[in-house]
Formats: structure tokens, C-alpha cells, sequence
DNA sequence: CAGAAAATTGACTTGACGTTTAAAAACTGA
DNA sequence: TCAGTTTTTAAACGTCAAGTCAATTTTCTG
């Protein structure tokens, strides 16, 4: 009973796996169901016992890779250290996640025309909750007086966007691994906020 | 003999134009030939008289706003003005391109697995002149003893991504227009740079 | 204006892929 | 072991879009 619903869950998260790691490296129309059945050794018809259609499944692997990252904020949200440190944090533990995970970062990117209204709003509200967490942080250094004044919901973006970059370019096979690349660019983007 | 080549090229200009267009809003995958043709109110037929295949049609167009884009630098390039003002300026530059061209940045985004070999080569290689321009101001910077020492090749990929990200949260509709929010970015960017 | 060249059309072919279905296989609990 | 249930499969279907091409229309040129 219970056994054979674990069974079921656990099935339906690798298939989450599988389509996470095939739609990050080909995009939403660039995989097929028969990539993302064939990576598990099943046929795609199988697919269709989990998930109702292919727009749904991928929408769950969004769903869960936002439910991650924002699992990793609360975590450094909890922790009890400086906010110019808390920051910096947050910062490493986005780009690490981002990397380690080469998280299915190709969907975060205008998804709009992927998924139905109702599906859409629901990642637009995830991902402005994530985004929620690094406004806390700015404004709580401002208002510490540590972080200097400004548009918390722009510089927000910015670091965002420097952050998720990074995917772009980096490679493993560079001089710095992936701890030591979060580390640096949590350093370059702290001088954003940070008083001097 | 010359009229028609120029009309030939004039409307294989549209075609890029429409393709580009289309294709930053729908994706590569989500955008058909028809689409592309019926925009113009041409048929798809007409489309194959201009380029080979839909491969060599889109691979013009990304060639064809990295062109621009390069462009654009370089006439920043030139100016007689102190580093740190350039770089600024060439930040406004690239922000305020990319928000008015709306530019099929879409494209710009993992294009691995779009192209040939051939055509990645071409690509890749433009992107990173491109991106030369920005190490090479940050160099300057360096040397004028205006910026602080660093790695420019990440700090380059910081500025970028910070710009870049720009498409995915700018709204017409919020306060600020398109110049403004290029001046806010490049006045928060600078501080990555910047001495203190 | 006539003939040639260029440009456009639209119907057709082809292949790929999402989805359905009926039957087979695997699993479960008694 | 076996009946009943769940899971998987293989094949088929339908749709959709890329690409082809012969026929037609438009445009140019002498």
C-alpha cells in the first residue's frame, strides 16, 4: 500500500531527474519524451502513466528545482552571522547550487510560452519568492547601515544576473573549481552594496 | 544588376529581421518557418529562395546582432574619454541595445545545440571579440590605476551577466525607462570596478 | 512591349514527435 | 502458487512543421 506509493514517487522524481538534466542541456522543444524515457531505460508510452503530458511533467521539474533553491535560501536566512556575510552566503550557495545542479537553467529563461496561466503563475510566484529573499537581505543592510542606499529590487536583479551568468561561461576544466569561482564572484558583486 | 542585388539583400535583410523578432519571443524551437514568412506576408516557399534551410536562416540573424552589437563597442571604443567614463558608457550601451532591439537574446543562450560546428566556431568567436572590448577597458582601468586589481576575464562575465539578465525583469510599464535603468545598472556595476 | 530572368506561390512529401491503446509483464498479498 | 492489480511495453495514430518543386506571376531590360 504505502510501499507501492513510495514506489510511485520515487519513480516520478527520477523521471523529474531525467528531464531536468536532458531540458538543461537541449532546451524545452529540443527534448523529446523518448530522451527523457531513454535516459532511464524505459519507453516514453511509461512516461505517461506519471504525468498527464509532457508540458506537465516539465512543469514539475521546474516546480521542484525552484522548491530547491529556495530550500537553500531558508536555510541561509536561518543562520545567525552578519548581514554583509549572510549576503555573501547566499551568494555562494546560489552559484554553487546553479553549478553543481547545471540545474534545468534553460527553462528559468522565458518560460513563458511553455506552460499554461495557471502553471506560469505559479513559478512567477516562486521565483519572486526566492527573489524576496535577497531583497530581506539588502534592505536589513541598509538598514544596518553596512549596504549603501538603494533600489533593493534592481540591485536584486543585478546580482541575480550576474549570479545565473554564470552557467554561461564557466567551464570546469578552467583554473578555479566550482567553490572557488561562488567565492569570487560573491566577492566582486558584495562591492555592489557594501559602504566604502 | 546592382538594383537587384541590392533588393535581394534588402529583402534578405527583412527576413533576418522578422526571424529575429520572432524567434526572441518564441524560442528557436517554438518558431516556425511559416511564422517567420507569414510576418511579411510571404509564403514559406519564398523563404527557401533566400537561405538554405531554417538552420542557416537563424544563424544569420545571431551573426547578424552580434555584428551590431560589436559595432556598437567599437564606436564606444573610439571615444577620447577617461576609461572609467567609457566603460560606464559602454555599459549603457550594451543595456540599452539589448532592451530596444529586444534583440533575439533568446538565441544568445546555449545556441550549442542549434548550429553546426562550422557556424558555432563563427559565433563563439564573435561573442568573445565582443567580449574583448569589455577586458580590454577593464585592463585600462587597471593600468590608469582607476579599478582594482582583479581577474578581468570574471569580472567581464559579471558585468555581463548583470546586464544581460536585464531582459528577463525590465518592464516598460514599471518607473523607470529604458535609459534610466541603464544608467542605474552602469552606476551599480562600476562599483565592482571601481577603487575605493 | 516582348521575352527573359527573378521572385513567389501553394500543394505535396517526409519525418519527427506527442499521445493513445491494447496487450504483455511484473509485482503483490493471501 | 495464483488471482488480481499495477506497471511497462510496442505499435499505431494524428498532427505539425521543414523542406521540395513545378507552375505561375512579377519585375526587369533591351
Amino acid at each position: 500500500m504505502t510501499l507501492r506509493k513510495k514506489k510511485f514517487a520515487k519513480k516520478k522524481e527520477e523521471i523529474l531527474h531525467s528531464a531536468i538534466n536532458i531540458i538543461a542541456e537541449r532546451g524545452y522543444h529540443g527534448t523529446t519524451m523518448e530522451d527523457i524515457a531513454s535516459n532511464l531505460f524505459i519507453t516514453k508510452g511509461s512516461l505517461y502513466y506519471y504525468f498527464k503530458d509532457k508540458q506537465e511533467l516539465v512543469f514539475q521539474s521546474q516546480i521542484m528545482l525552484l522548491l530547491r533553491s529556495i530550500d537553500n535560501m531558508i536555510a541561509v536566512q536561518l543562520e545567525d552571522i552578519l548581514i554583509a556575510e549572510k549576503l555573501r552566503k547566499a551568494m555562494r550557495v546560489h552559484v554553487t547550487y546553479l553549478l553543481r545542479e547545471r540545474s534545468g537553467f534553460e527553462m528559468m529563461i522565458q518560460p513563458d510560452h511553455l506552460f499554461s496561466k495557471q502553471q506560469l503563475e505559479e513559478i512567477v510566484s516562486l521565483r519572486e519568492q526566492y527573489g524576496t529573499y535577497f531583497d530581506q537581505m539588502i534592505n536589513d543592510g541598509i538598514e544596518e547601515k553596512v549596504f549603501h542606499v538603494t533600489d533593493s529590487k534592481i540591485v536584486r536583479n543585478i546580482i541575480l544576473g550576474a549570479m545565473n551568468w554564470v552557467t554561461q561561461w564557466y567551464s570546469p576544466k578552467g583554473k578555479k573549481d566550482v567553490t572557488e569561482i561562488a567565492d569570487t564572484i560573491a566577492d566582486h558583486l558584495m562591492r555592489v552594496v557594501i559602504k566604502n
